[in-house]
DNA sequence: TTGAAAGCGCTAACAC
DNA sequence: GTGTTAGCGCTTTCAA
């Protein structure tokens, strides 16, 4: 039979369509000989329950949504990695999202999704507050690497890390510092500044802000440009990638990093360790991240816990010295 | 209203809940005059179709699932970002889901989602070939970098490929090289295995296999170890994974590449580029095999096209020539 | 413990 | 062109 359904069993087993759905769903409330019966009978016709019919009912699904500001960025990769881990244990099913950076594909996505699924998970999202705040209370929602009061996230503690890159730049004889921005409507990118400038002014450093810039190697080459044009003898870049292209546009120009600039990064990805020279880089659990995030969602999907007060995770982070930084020109 | 329903929507503009949905799935078959009144009406209370309840009607759900056999490689990146853009343009949702380079797990992932999906695009999928049989007995299947008669499928041409890997070693003076072997039920690997072999047999040369090995960088030490002993002066690995792996080893132990011994990979990752020496690859337009299948699959899905004889497109791949590879050592 | 029956939201005959 | 109605497969009262 091509899709067996509860009558089938049901007939198959001289039982009720009743009794054969409560020996799926409310096993203990069916006499054990006859789940016995109703099991047997649902095996040997390949019977599997249809998702679909049981959310039509009960409004669940069993199916979270992930949603990446930009899939291209294999920092995500991590996140998607710790949430389909996280998802599957549950047998929940991950619907994956691309948003292409824009907050209109954001949007449009999530509204199509929302009566599909028990709810969000947004990595990074760009949507502004209103529209997080109006989804949120449509779906459960958690957010990834943004905060927002009243909805749950998981982030990585980047004023810790800002103070240990600015730390480890004030050791190494470092006075001025640049940071390359990410993207205007990014949370991530204002977090990082902020705490760097606190860091830097903590230290009586000086710190400035060039940007905005996409966060893609191929933007390297005009971040590198900027940043030249401050004297800084330090560029922290919004992420790896910026920094990879801001290394690679330093040699072309024939500037040594790091005897005559030093440069940073964040989200330690797989190929930072792997340039040269190699990347010192704010890391962290970003696997961790995403199984969090999704944890907290089926949490929130489940009847009893929702009335809890939003929970904030913060994850540590941890700065991986490498290559790219070191002492401060003496000049 | 929490969710309005189409009896929402047909008790506000006054019509039956037939013509209420007629507006938004068939709205040539609703007067004009007809359809403003629904869709002001829907618009007005903010009704959105249930998904579920039209998939447990028509058994189509607009929805593919995804099975990477392992997310860990940036390589699927690729595939999964061409598929996911495809999806989004027919307004398909794209589910996720990662095998852990383990069959059991695939099996039991795609059996899961059977019922919820319209179909599968399987990436290099790890399962034997009776199963993907009954799986596409089942479903609609594409497969990506692997194929199987009687199944449409989408593979770069690494024939073609791994011709022009051996031309290129063998126009460098290289007369014995070796294959790293990726995992034993990988068709890709006993693919390019029997590519190269035949490509070395057609130039006179000696061509060794040794493997097999999960292709990452952690096994390149392993890898790399097994391939000198064989004394051959060119390595290509399985992946570039495995290639990145190679040459750090390769480096530990003093030997230089590609003084001493060319290495090859396949996939031209991102990293491919960054590493040093940067590696020689065999790439390809990966988002597109991931951009293909999914059309494959949503061409299946549709009623008119299911007879024709299931397509094998074969993608152009394209050799890259980098750092890695060079003259065979005079010796 | 089990069965009969209503209904989740939507679509497609079939009437009018 | 539009309304009536019978399901799609499942869960859950309500009775027995």
């Amino acid at each position: 039979m091509a899709h067996p359904t509860i009558y089938d069993v049901a007939a198959a087993a001289g039982v009720a369509t009743s009794t054969v759905s409560r020996a799926f769903s409310t096993p203990t409330r069916v006499s054990a000989h006859t789940r016995e019966r109703v099991l047997a009978a649902a095996a040997e016709l390949g019977y599997r329950p249809n998702p679909h019919a049981r959310a039509l009912f009960s409004g669940r699904h069993h199916t979270v949504a992930m949603v990446v500001s930009d899939i291209t960025n294999p920092h995500y990769f991590e996140l998607i990695r710790g949430a389909e881990l996280r998802a599957k244990a549950s047998e929940y099913t991950l619907v994956l999202v691309n948003a292409e950076e824009s907050p209109r594909i954001e949007y449009d996505q999530i509204q199509r999704l929302v009566s599909s699924v028990d709810g969000f998970v947004l990595a990074a999202s760009r949507l502004p507050d209103e529209n997080l705040e109006q989804i949120a209370s449509q779906r459960p929602v958690v957010l990834m690497n943004r905060e927002l009061p009243g909805i749950p996230s998981v982030v990585l503690d980047h004023v810790q890390g800002c103070r240990q890159i600015v730390e480890h730049l004030v050791s190494l004889g470092h006075r001025h510092l640049v940071y390359l921005a990410g993207p205007r409507n990014s949370w991530m990118a204002a977090t990082r500044w902020s705490a760097l400038r606190t860091a830097a002014e903590g230290h009586g450093i000086r710190m400035e802000r060039v940007g905005p810039f996409t966060p893609k190697v191929s933007q390297g080459g005009a971040a590198a440009d900027g940043a030249l044009t401050t004297n800084a003898t330090a560029i922290v870049a919004h992420n790896d990638l910026l920094a990879i292209g801001v290394v690679q546009r330093l040699a072309q120009r024939g500037v040594r990093v790091p005897e005559d600039v030093s440069v940073l990064g964040f989200d330690n990805i797989f190929a930072s360790d792997l340039c040269t020279p190699s990347l010192t880089t704010l890391g962290g659990a970003h696997v961790e991240v995403g199984r969090a995030a999704v944890e907290i969602l089926l949490d929130m999907a489940t009847p009893n816990g929702k009335t809890r007060t939003p929970p904030r995770v913060l994850l540590p982070t941890e700065l991986v010295l490498r290559g790219s930084t070191g002492a401060a020109p003496s000049a």
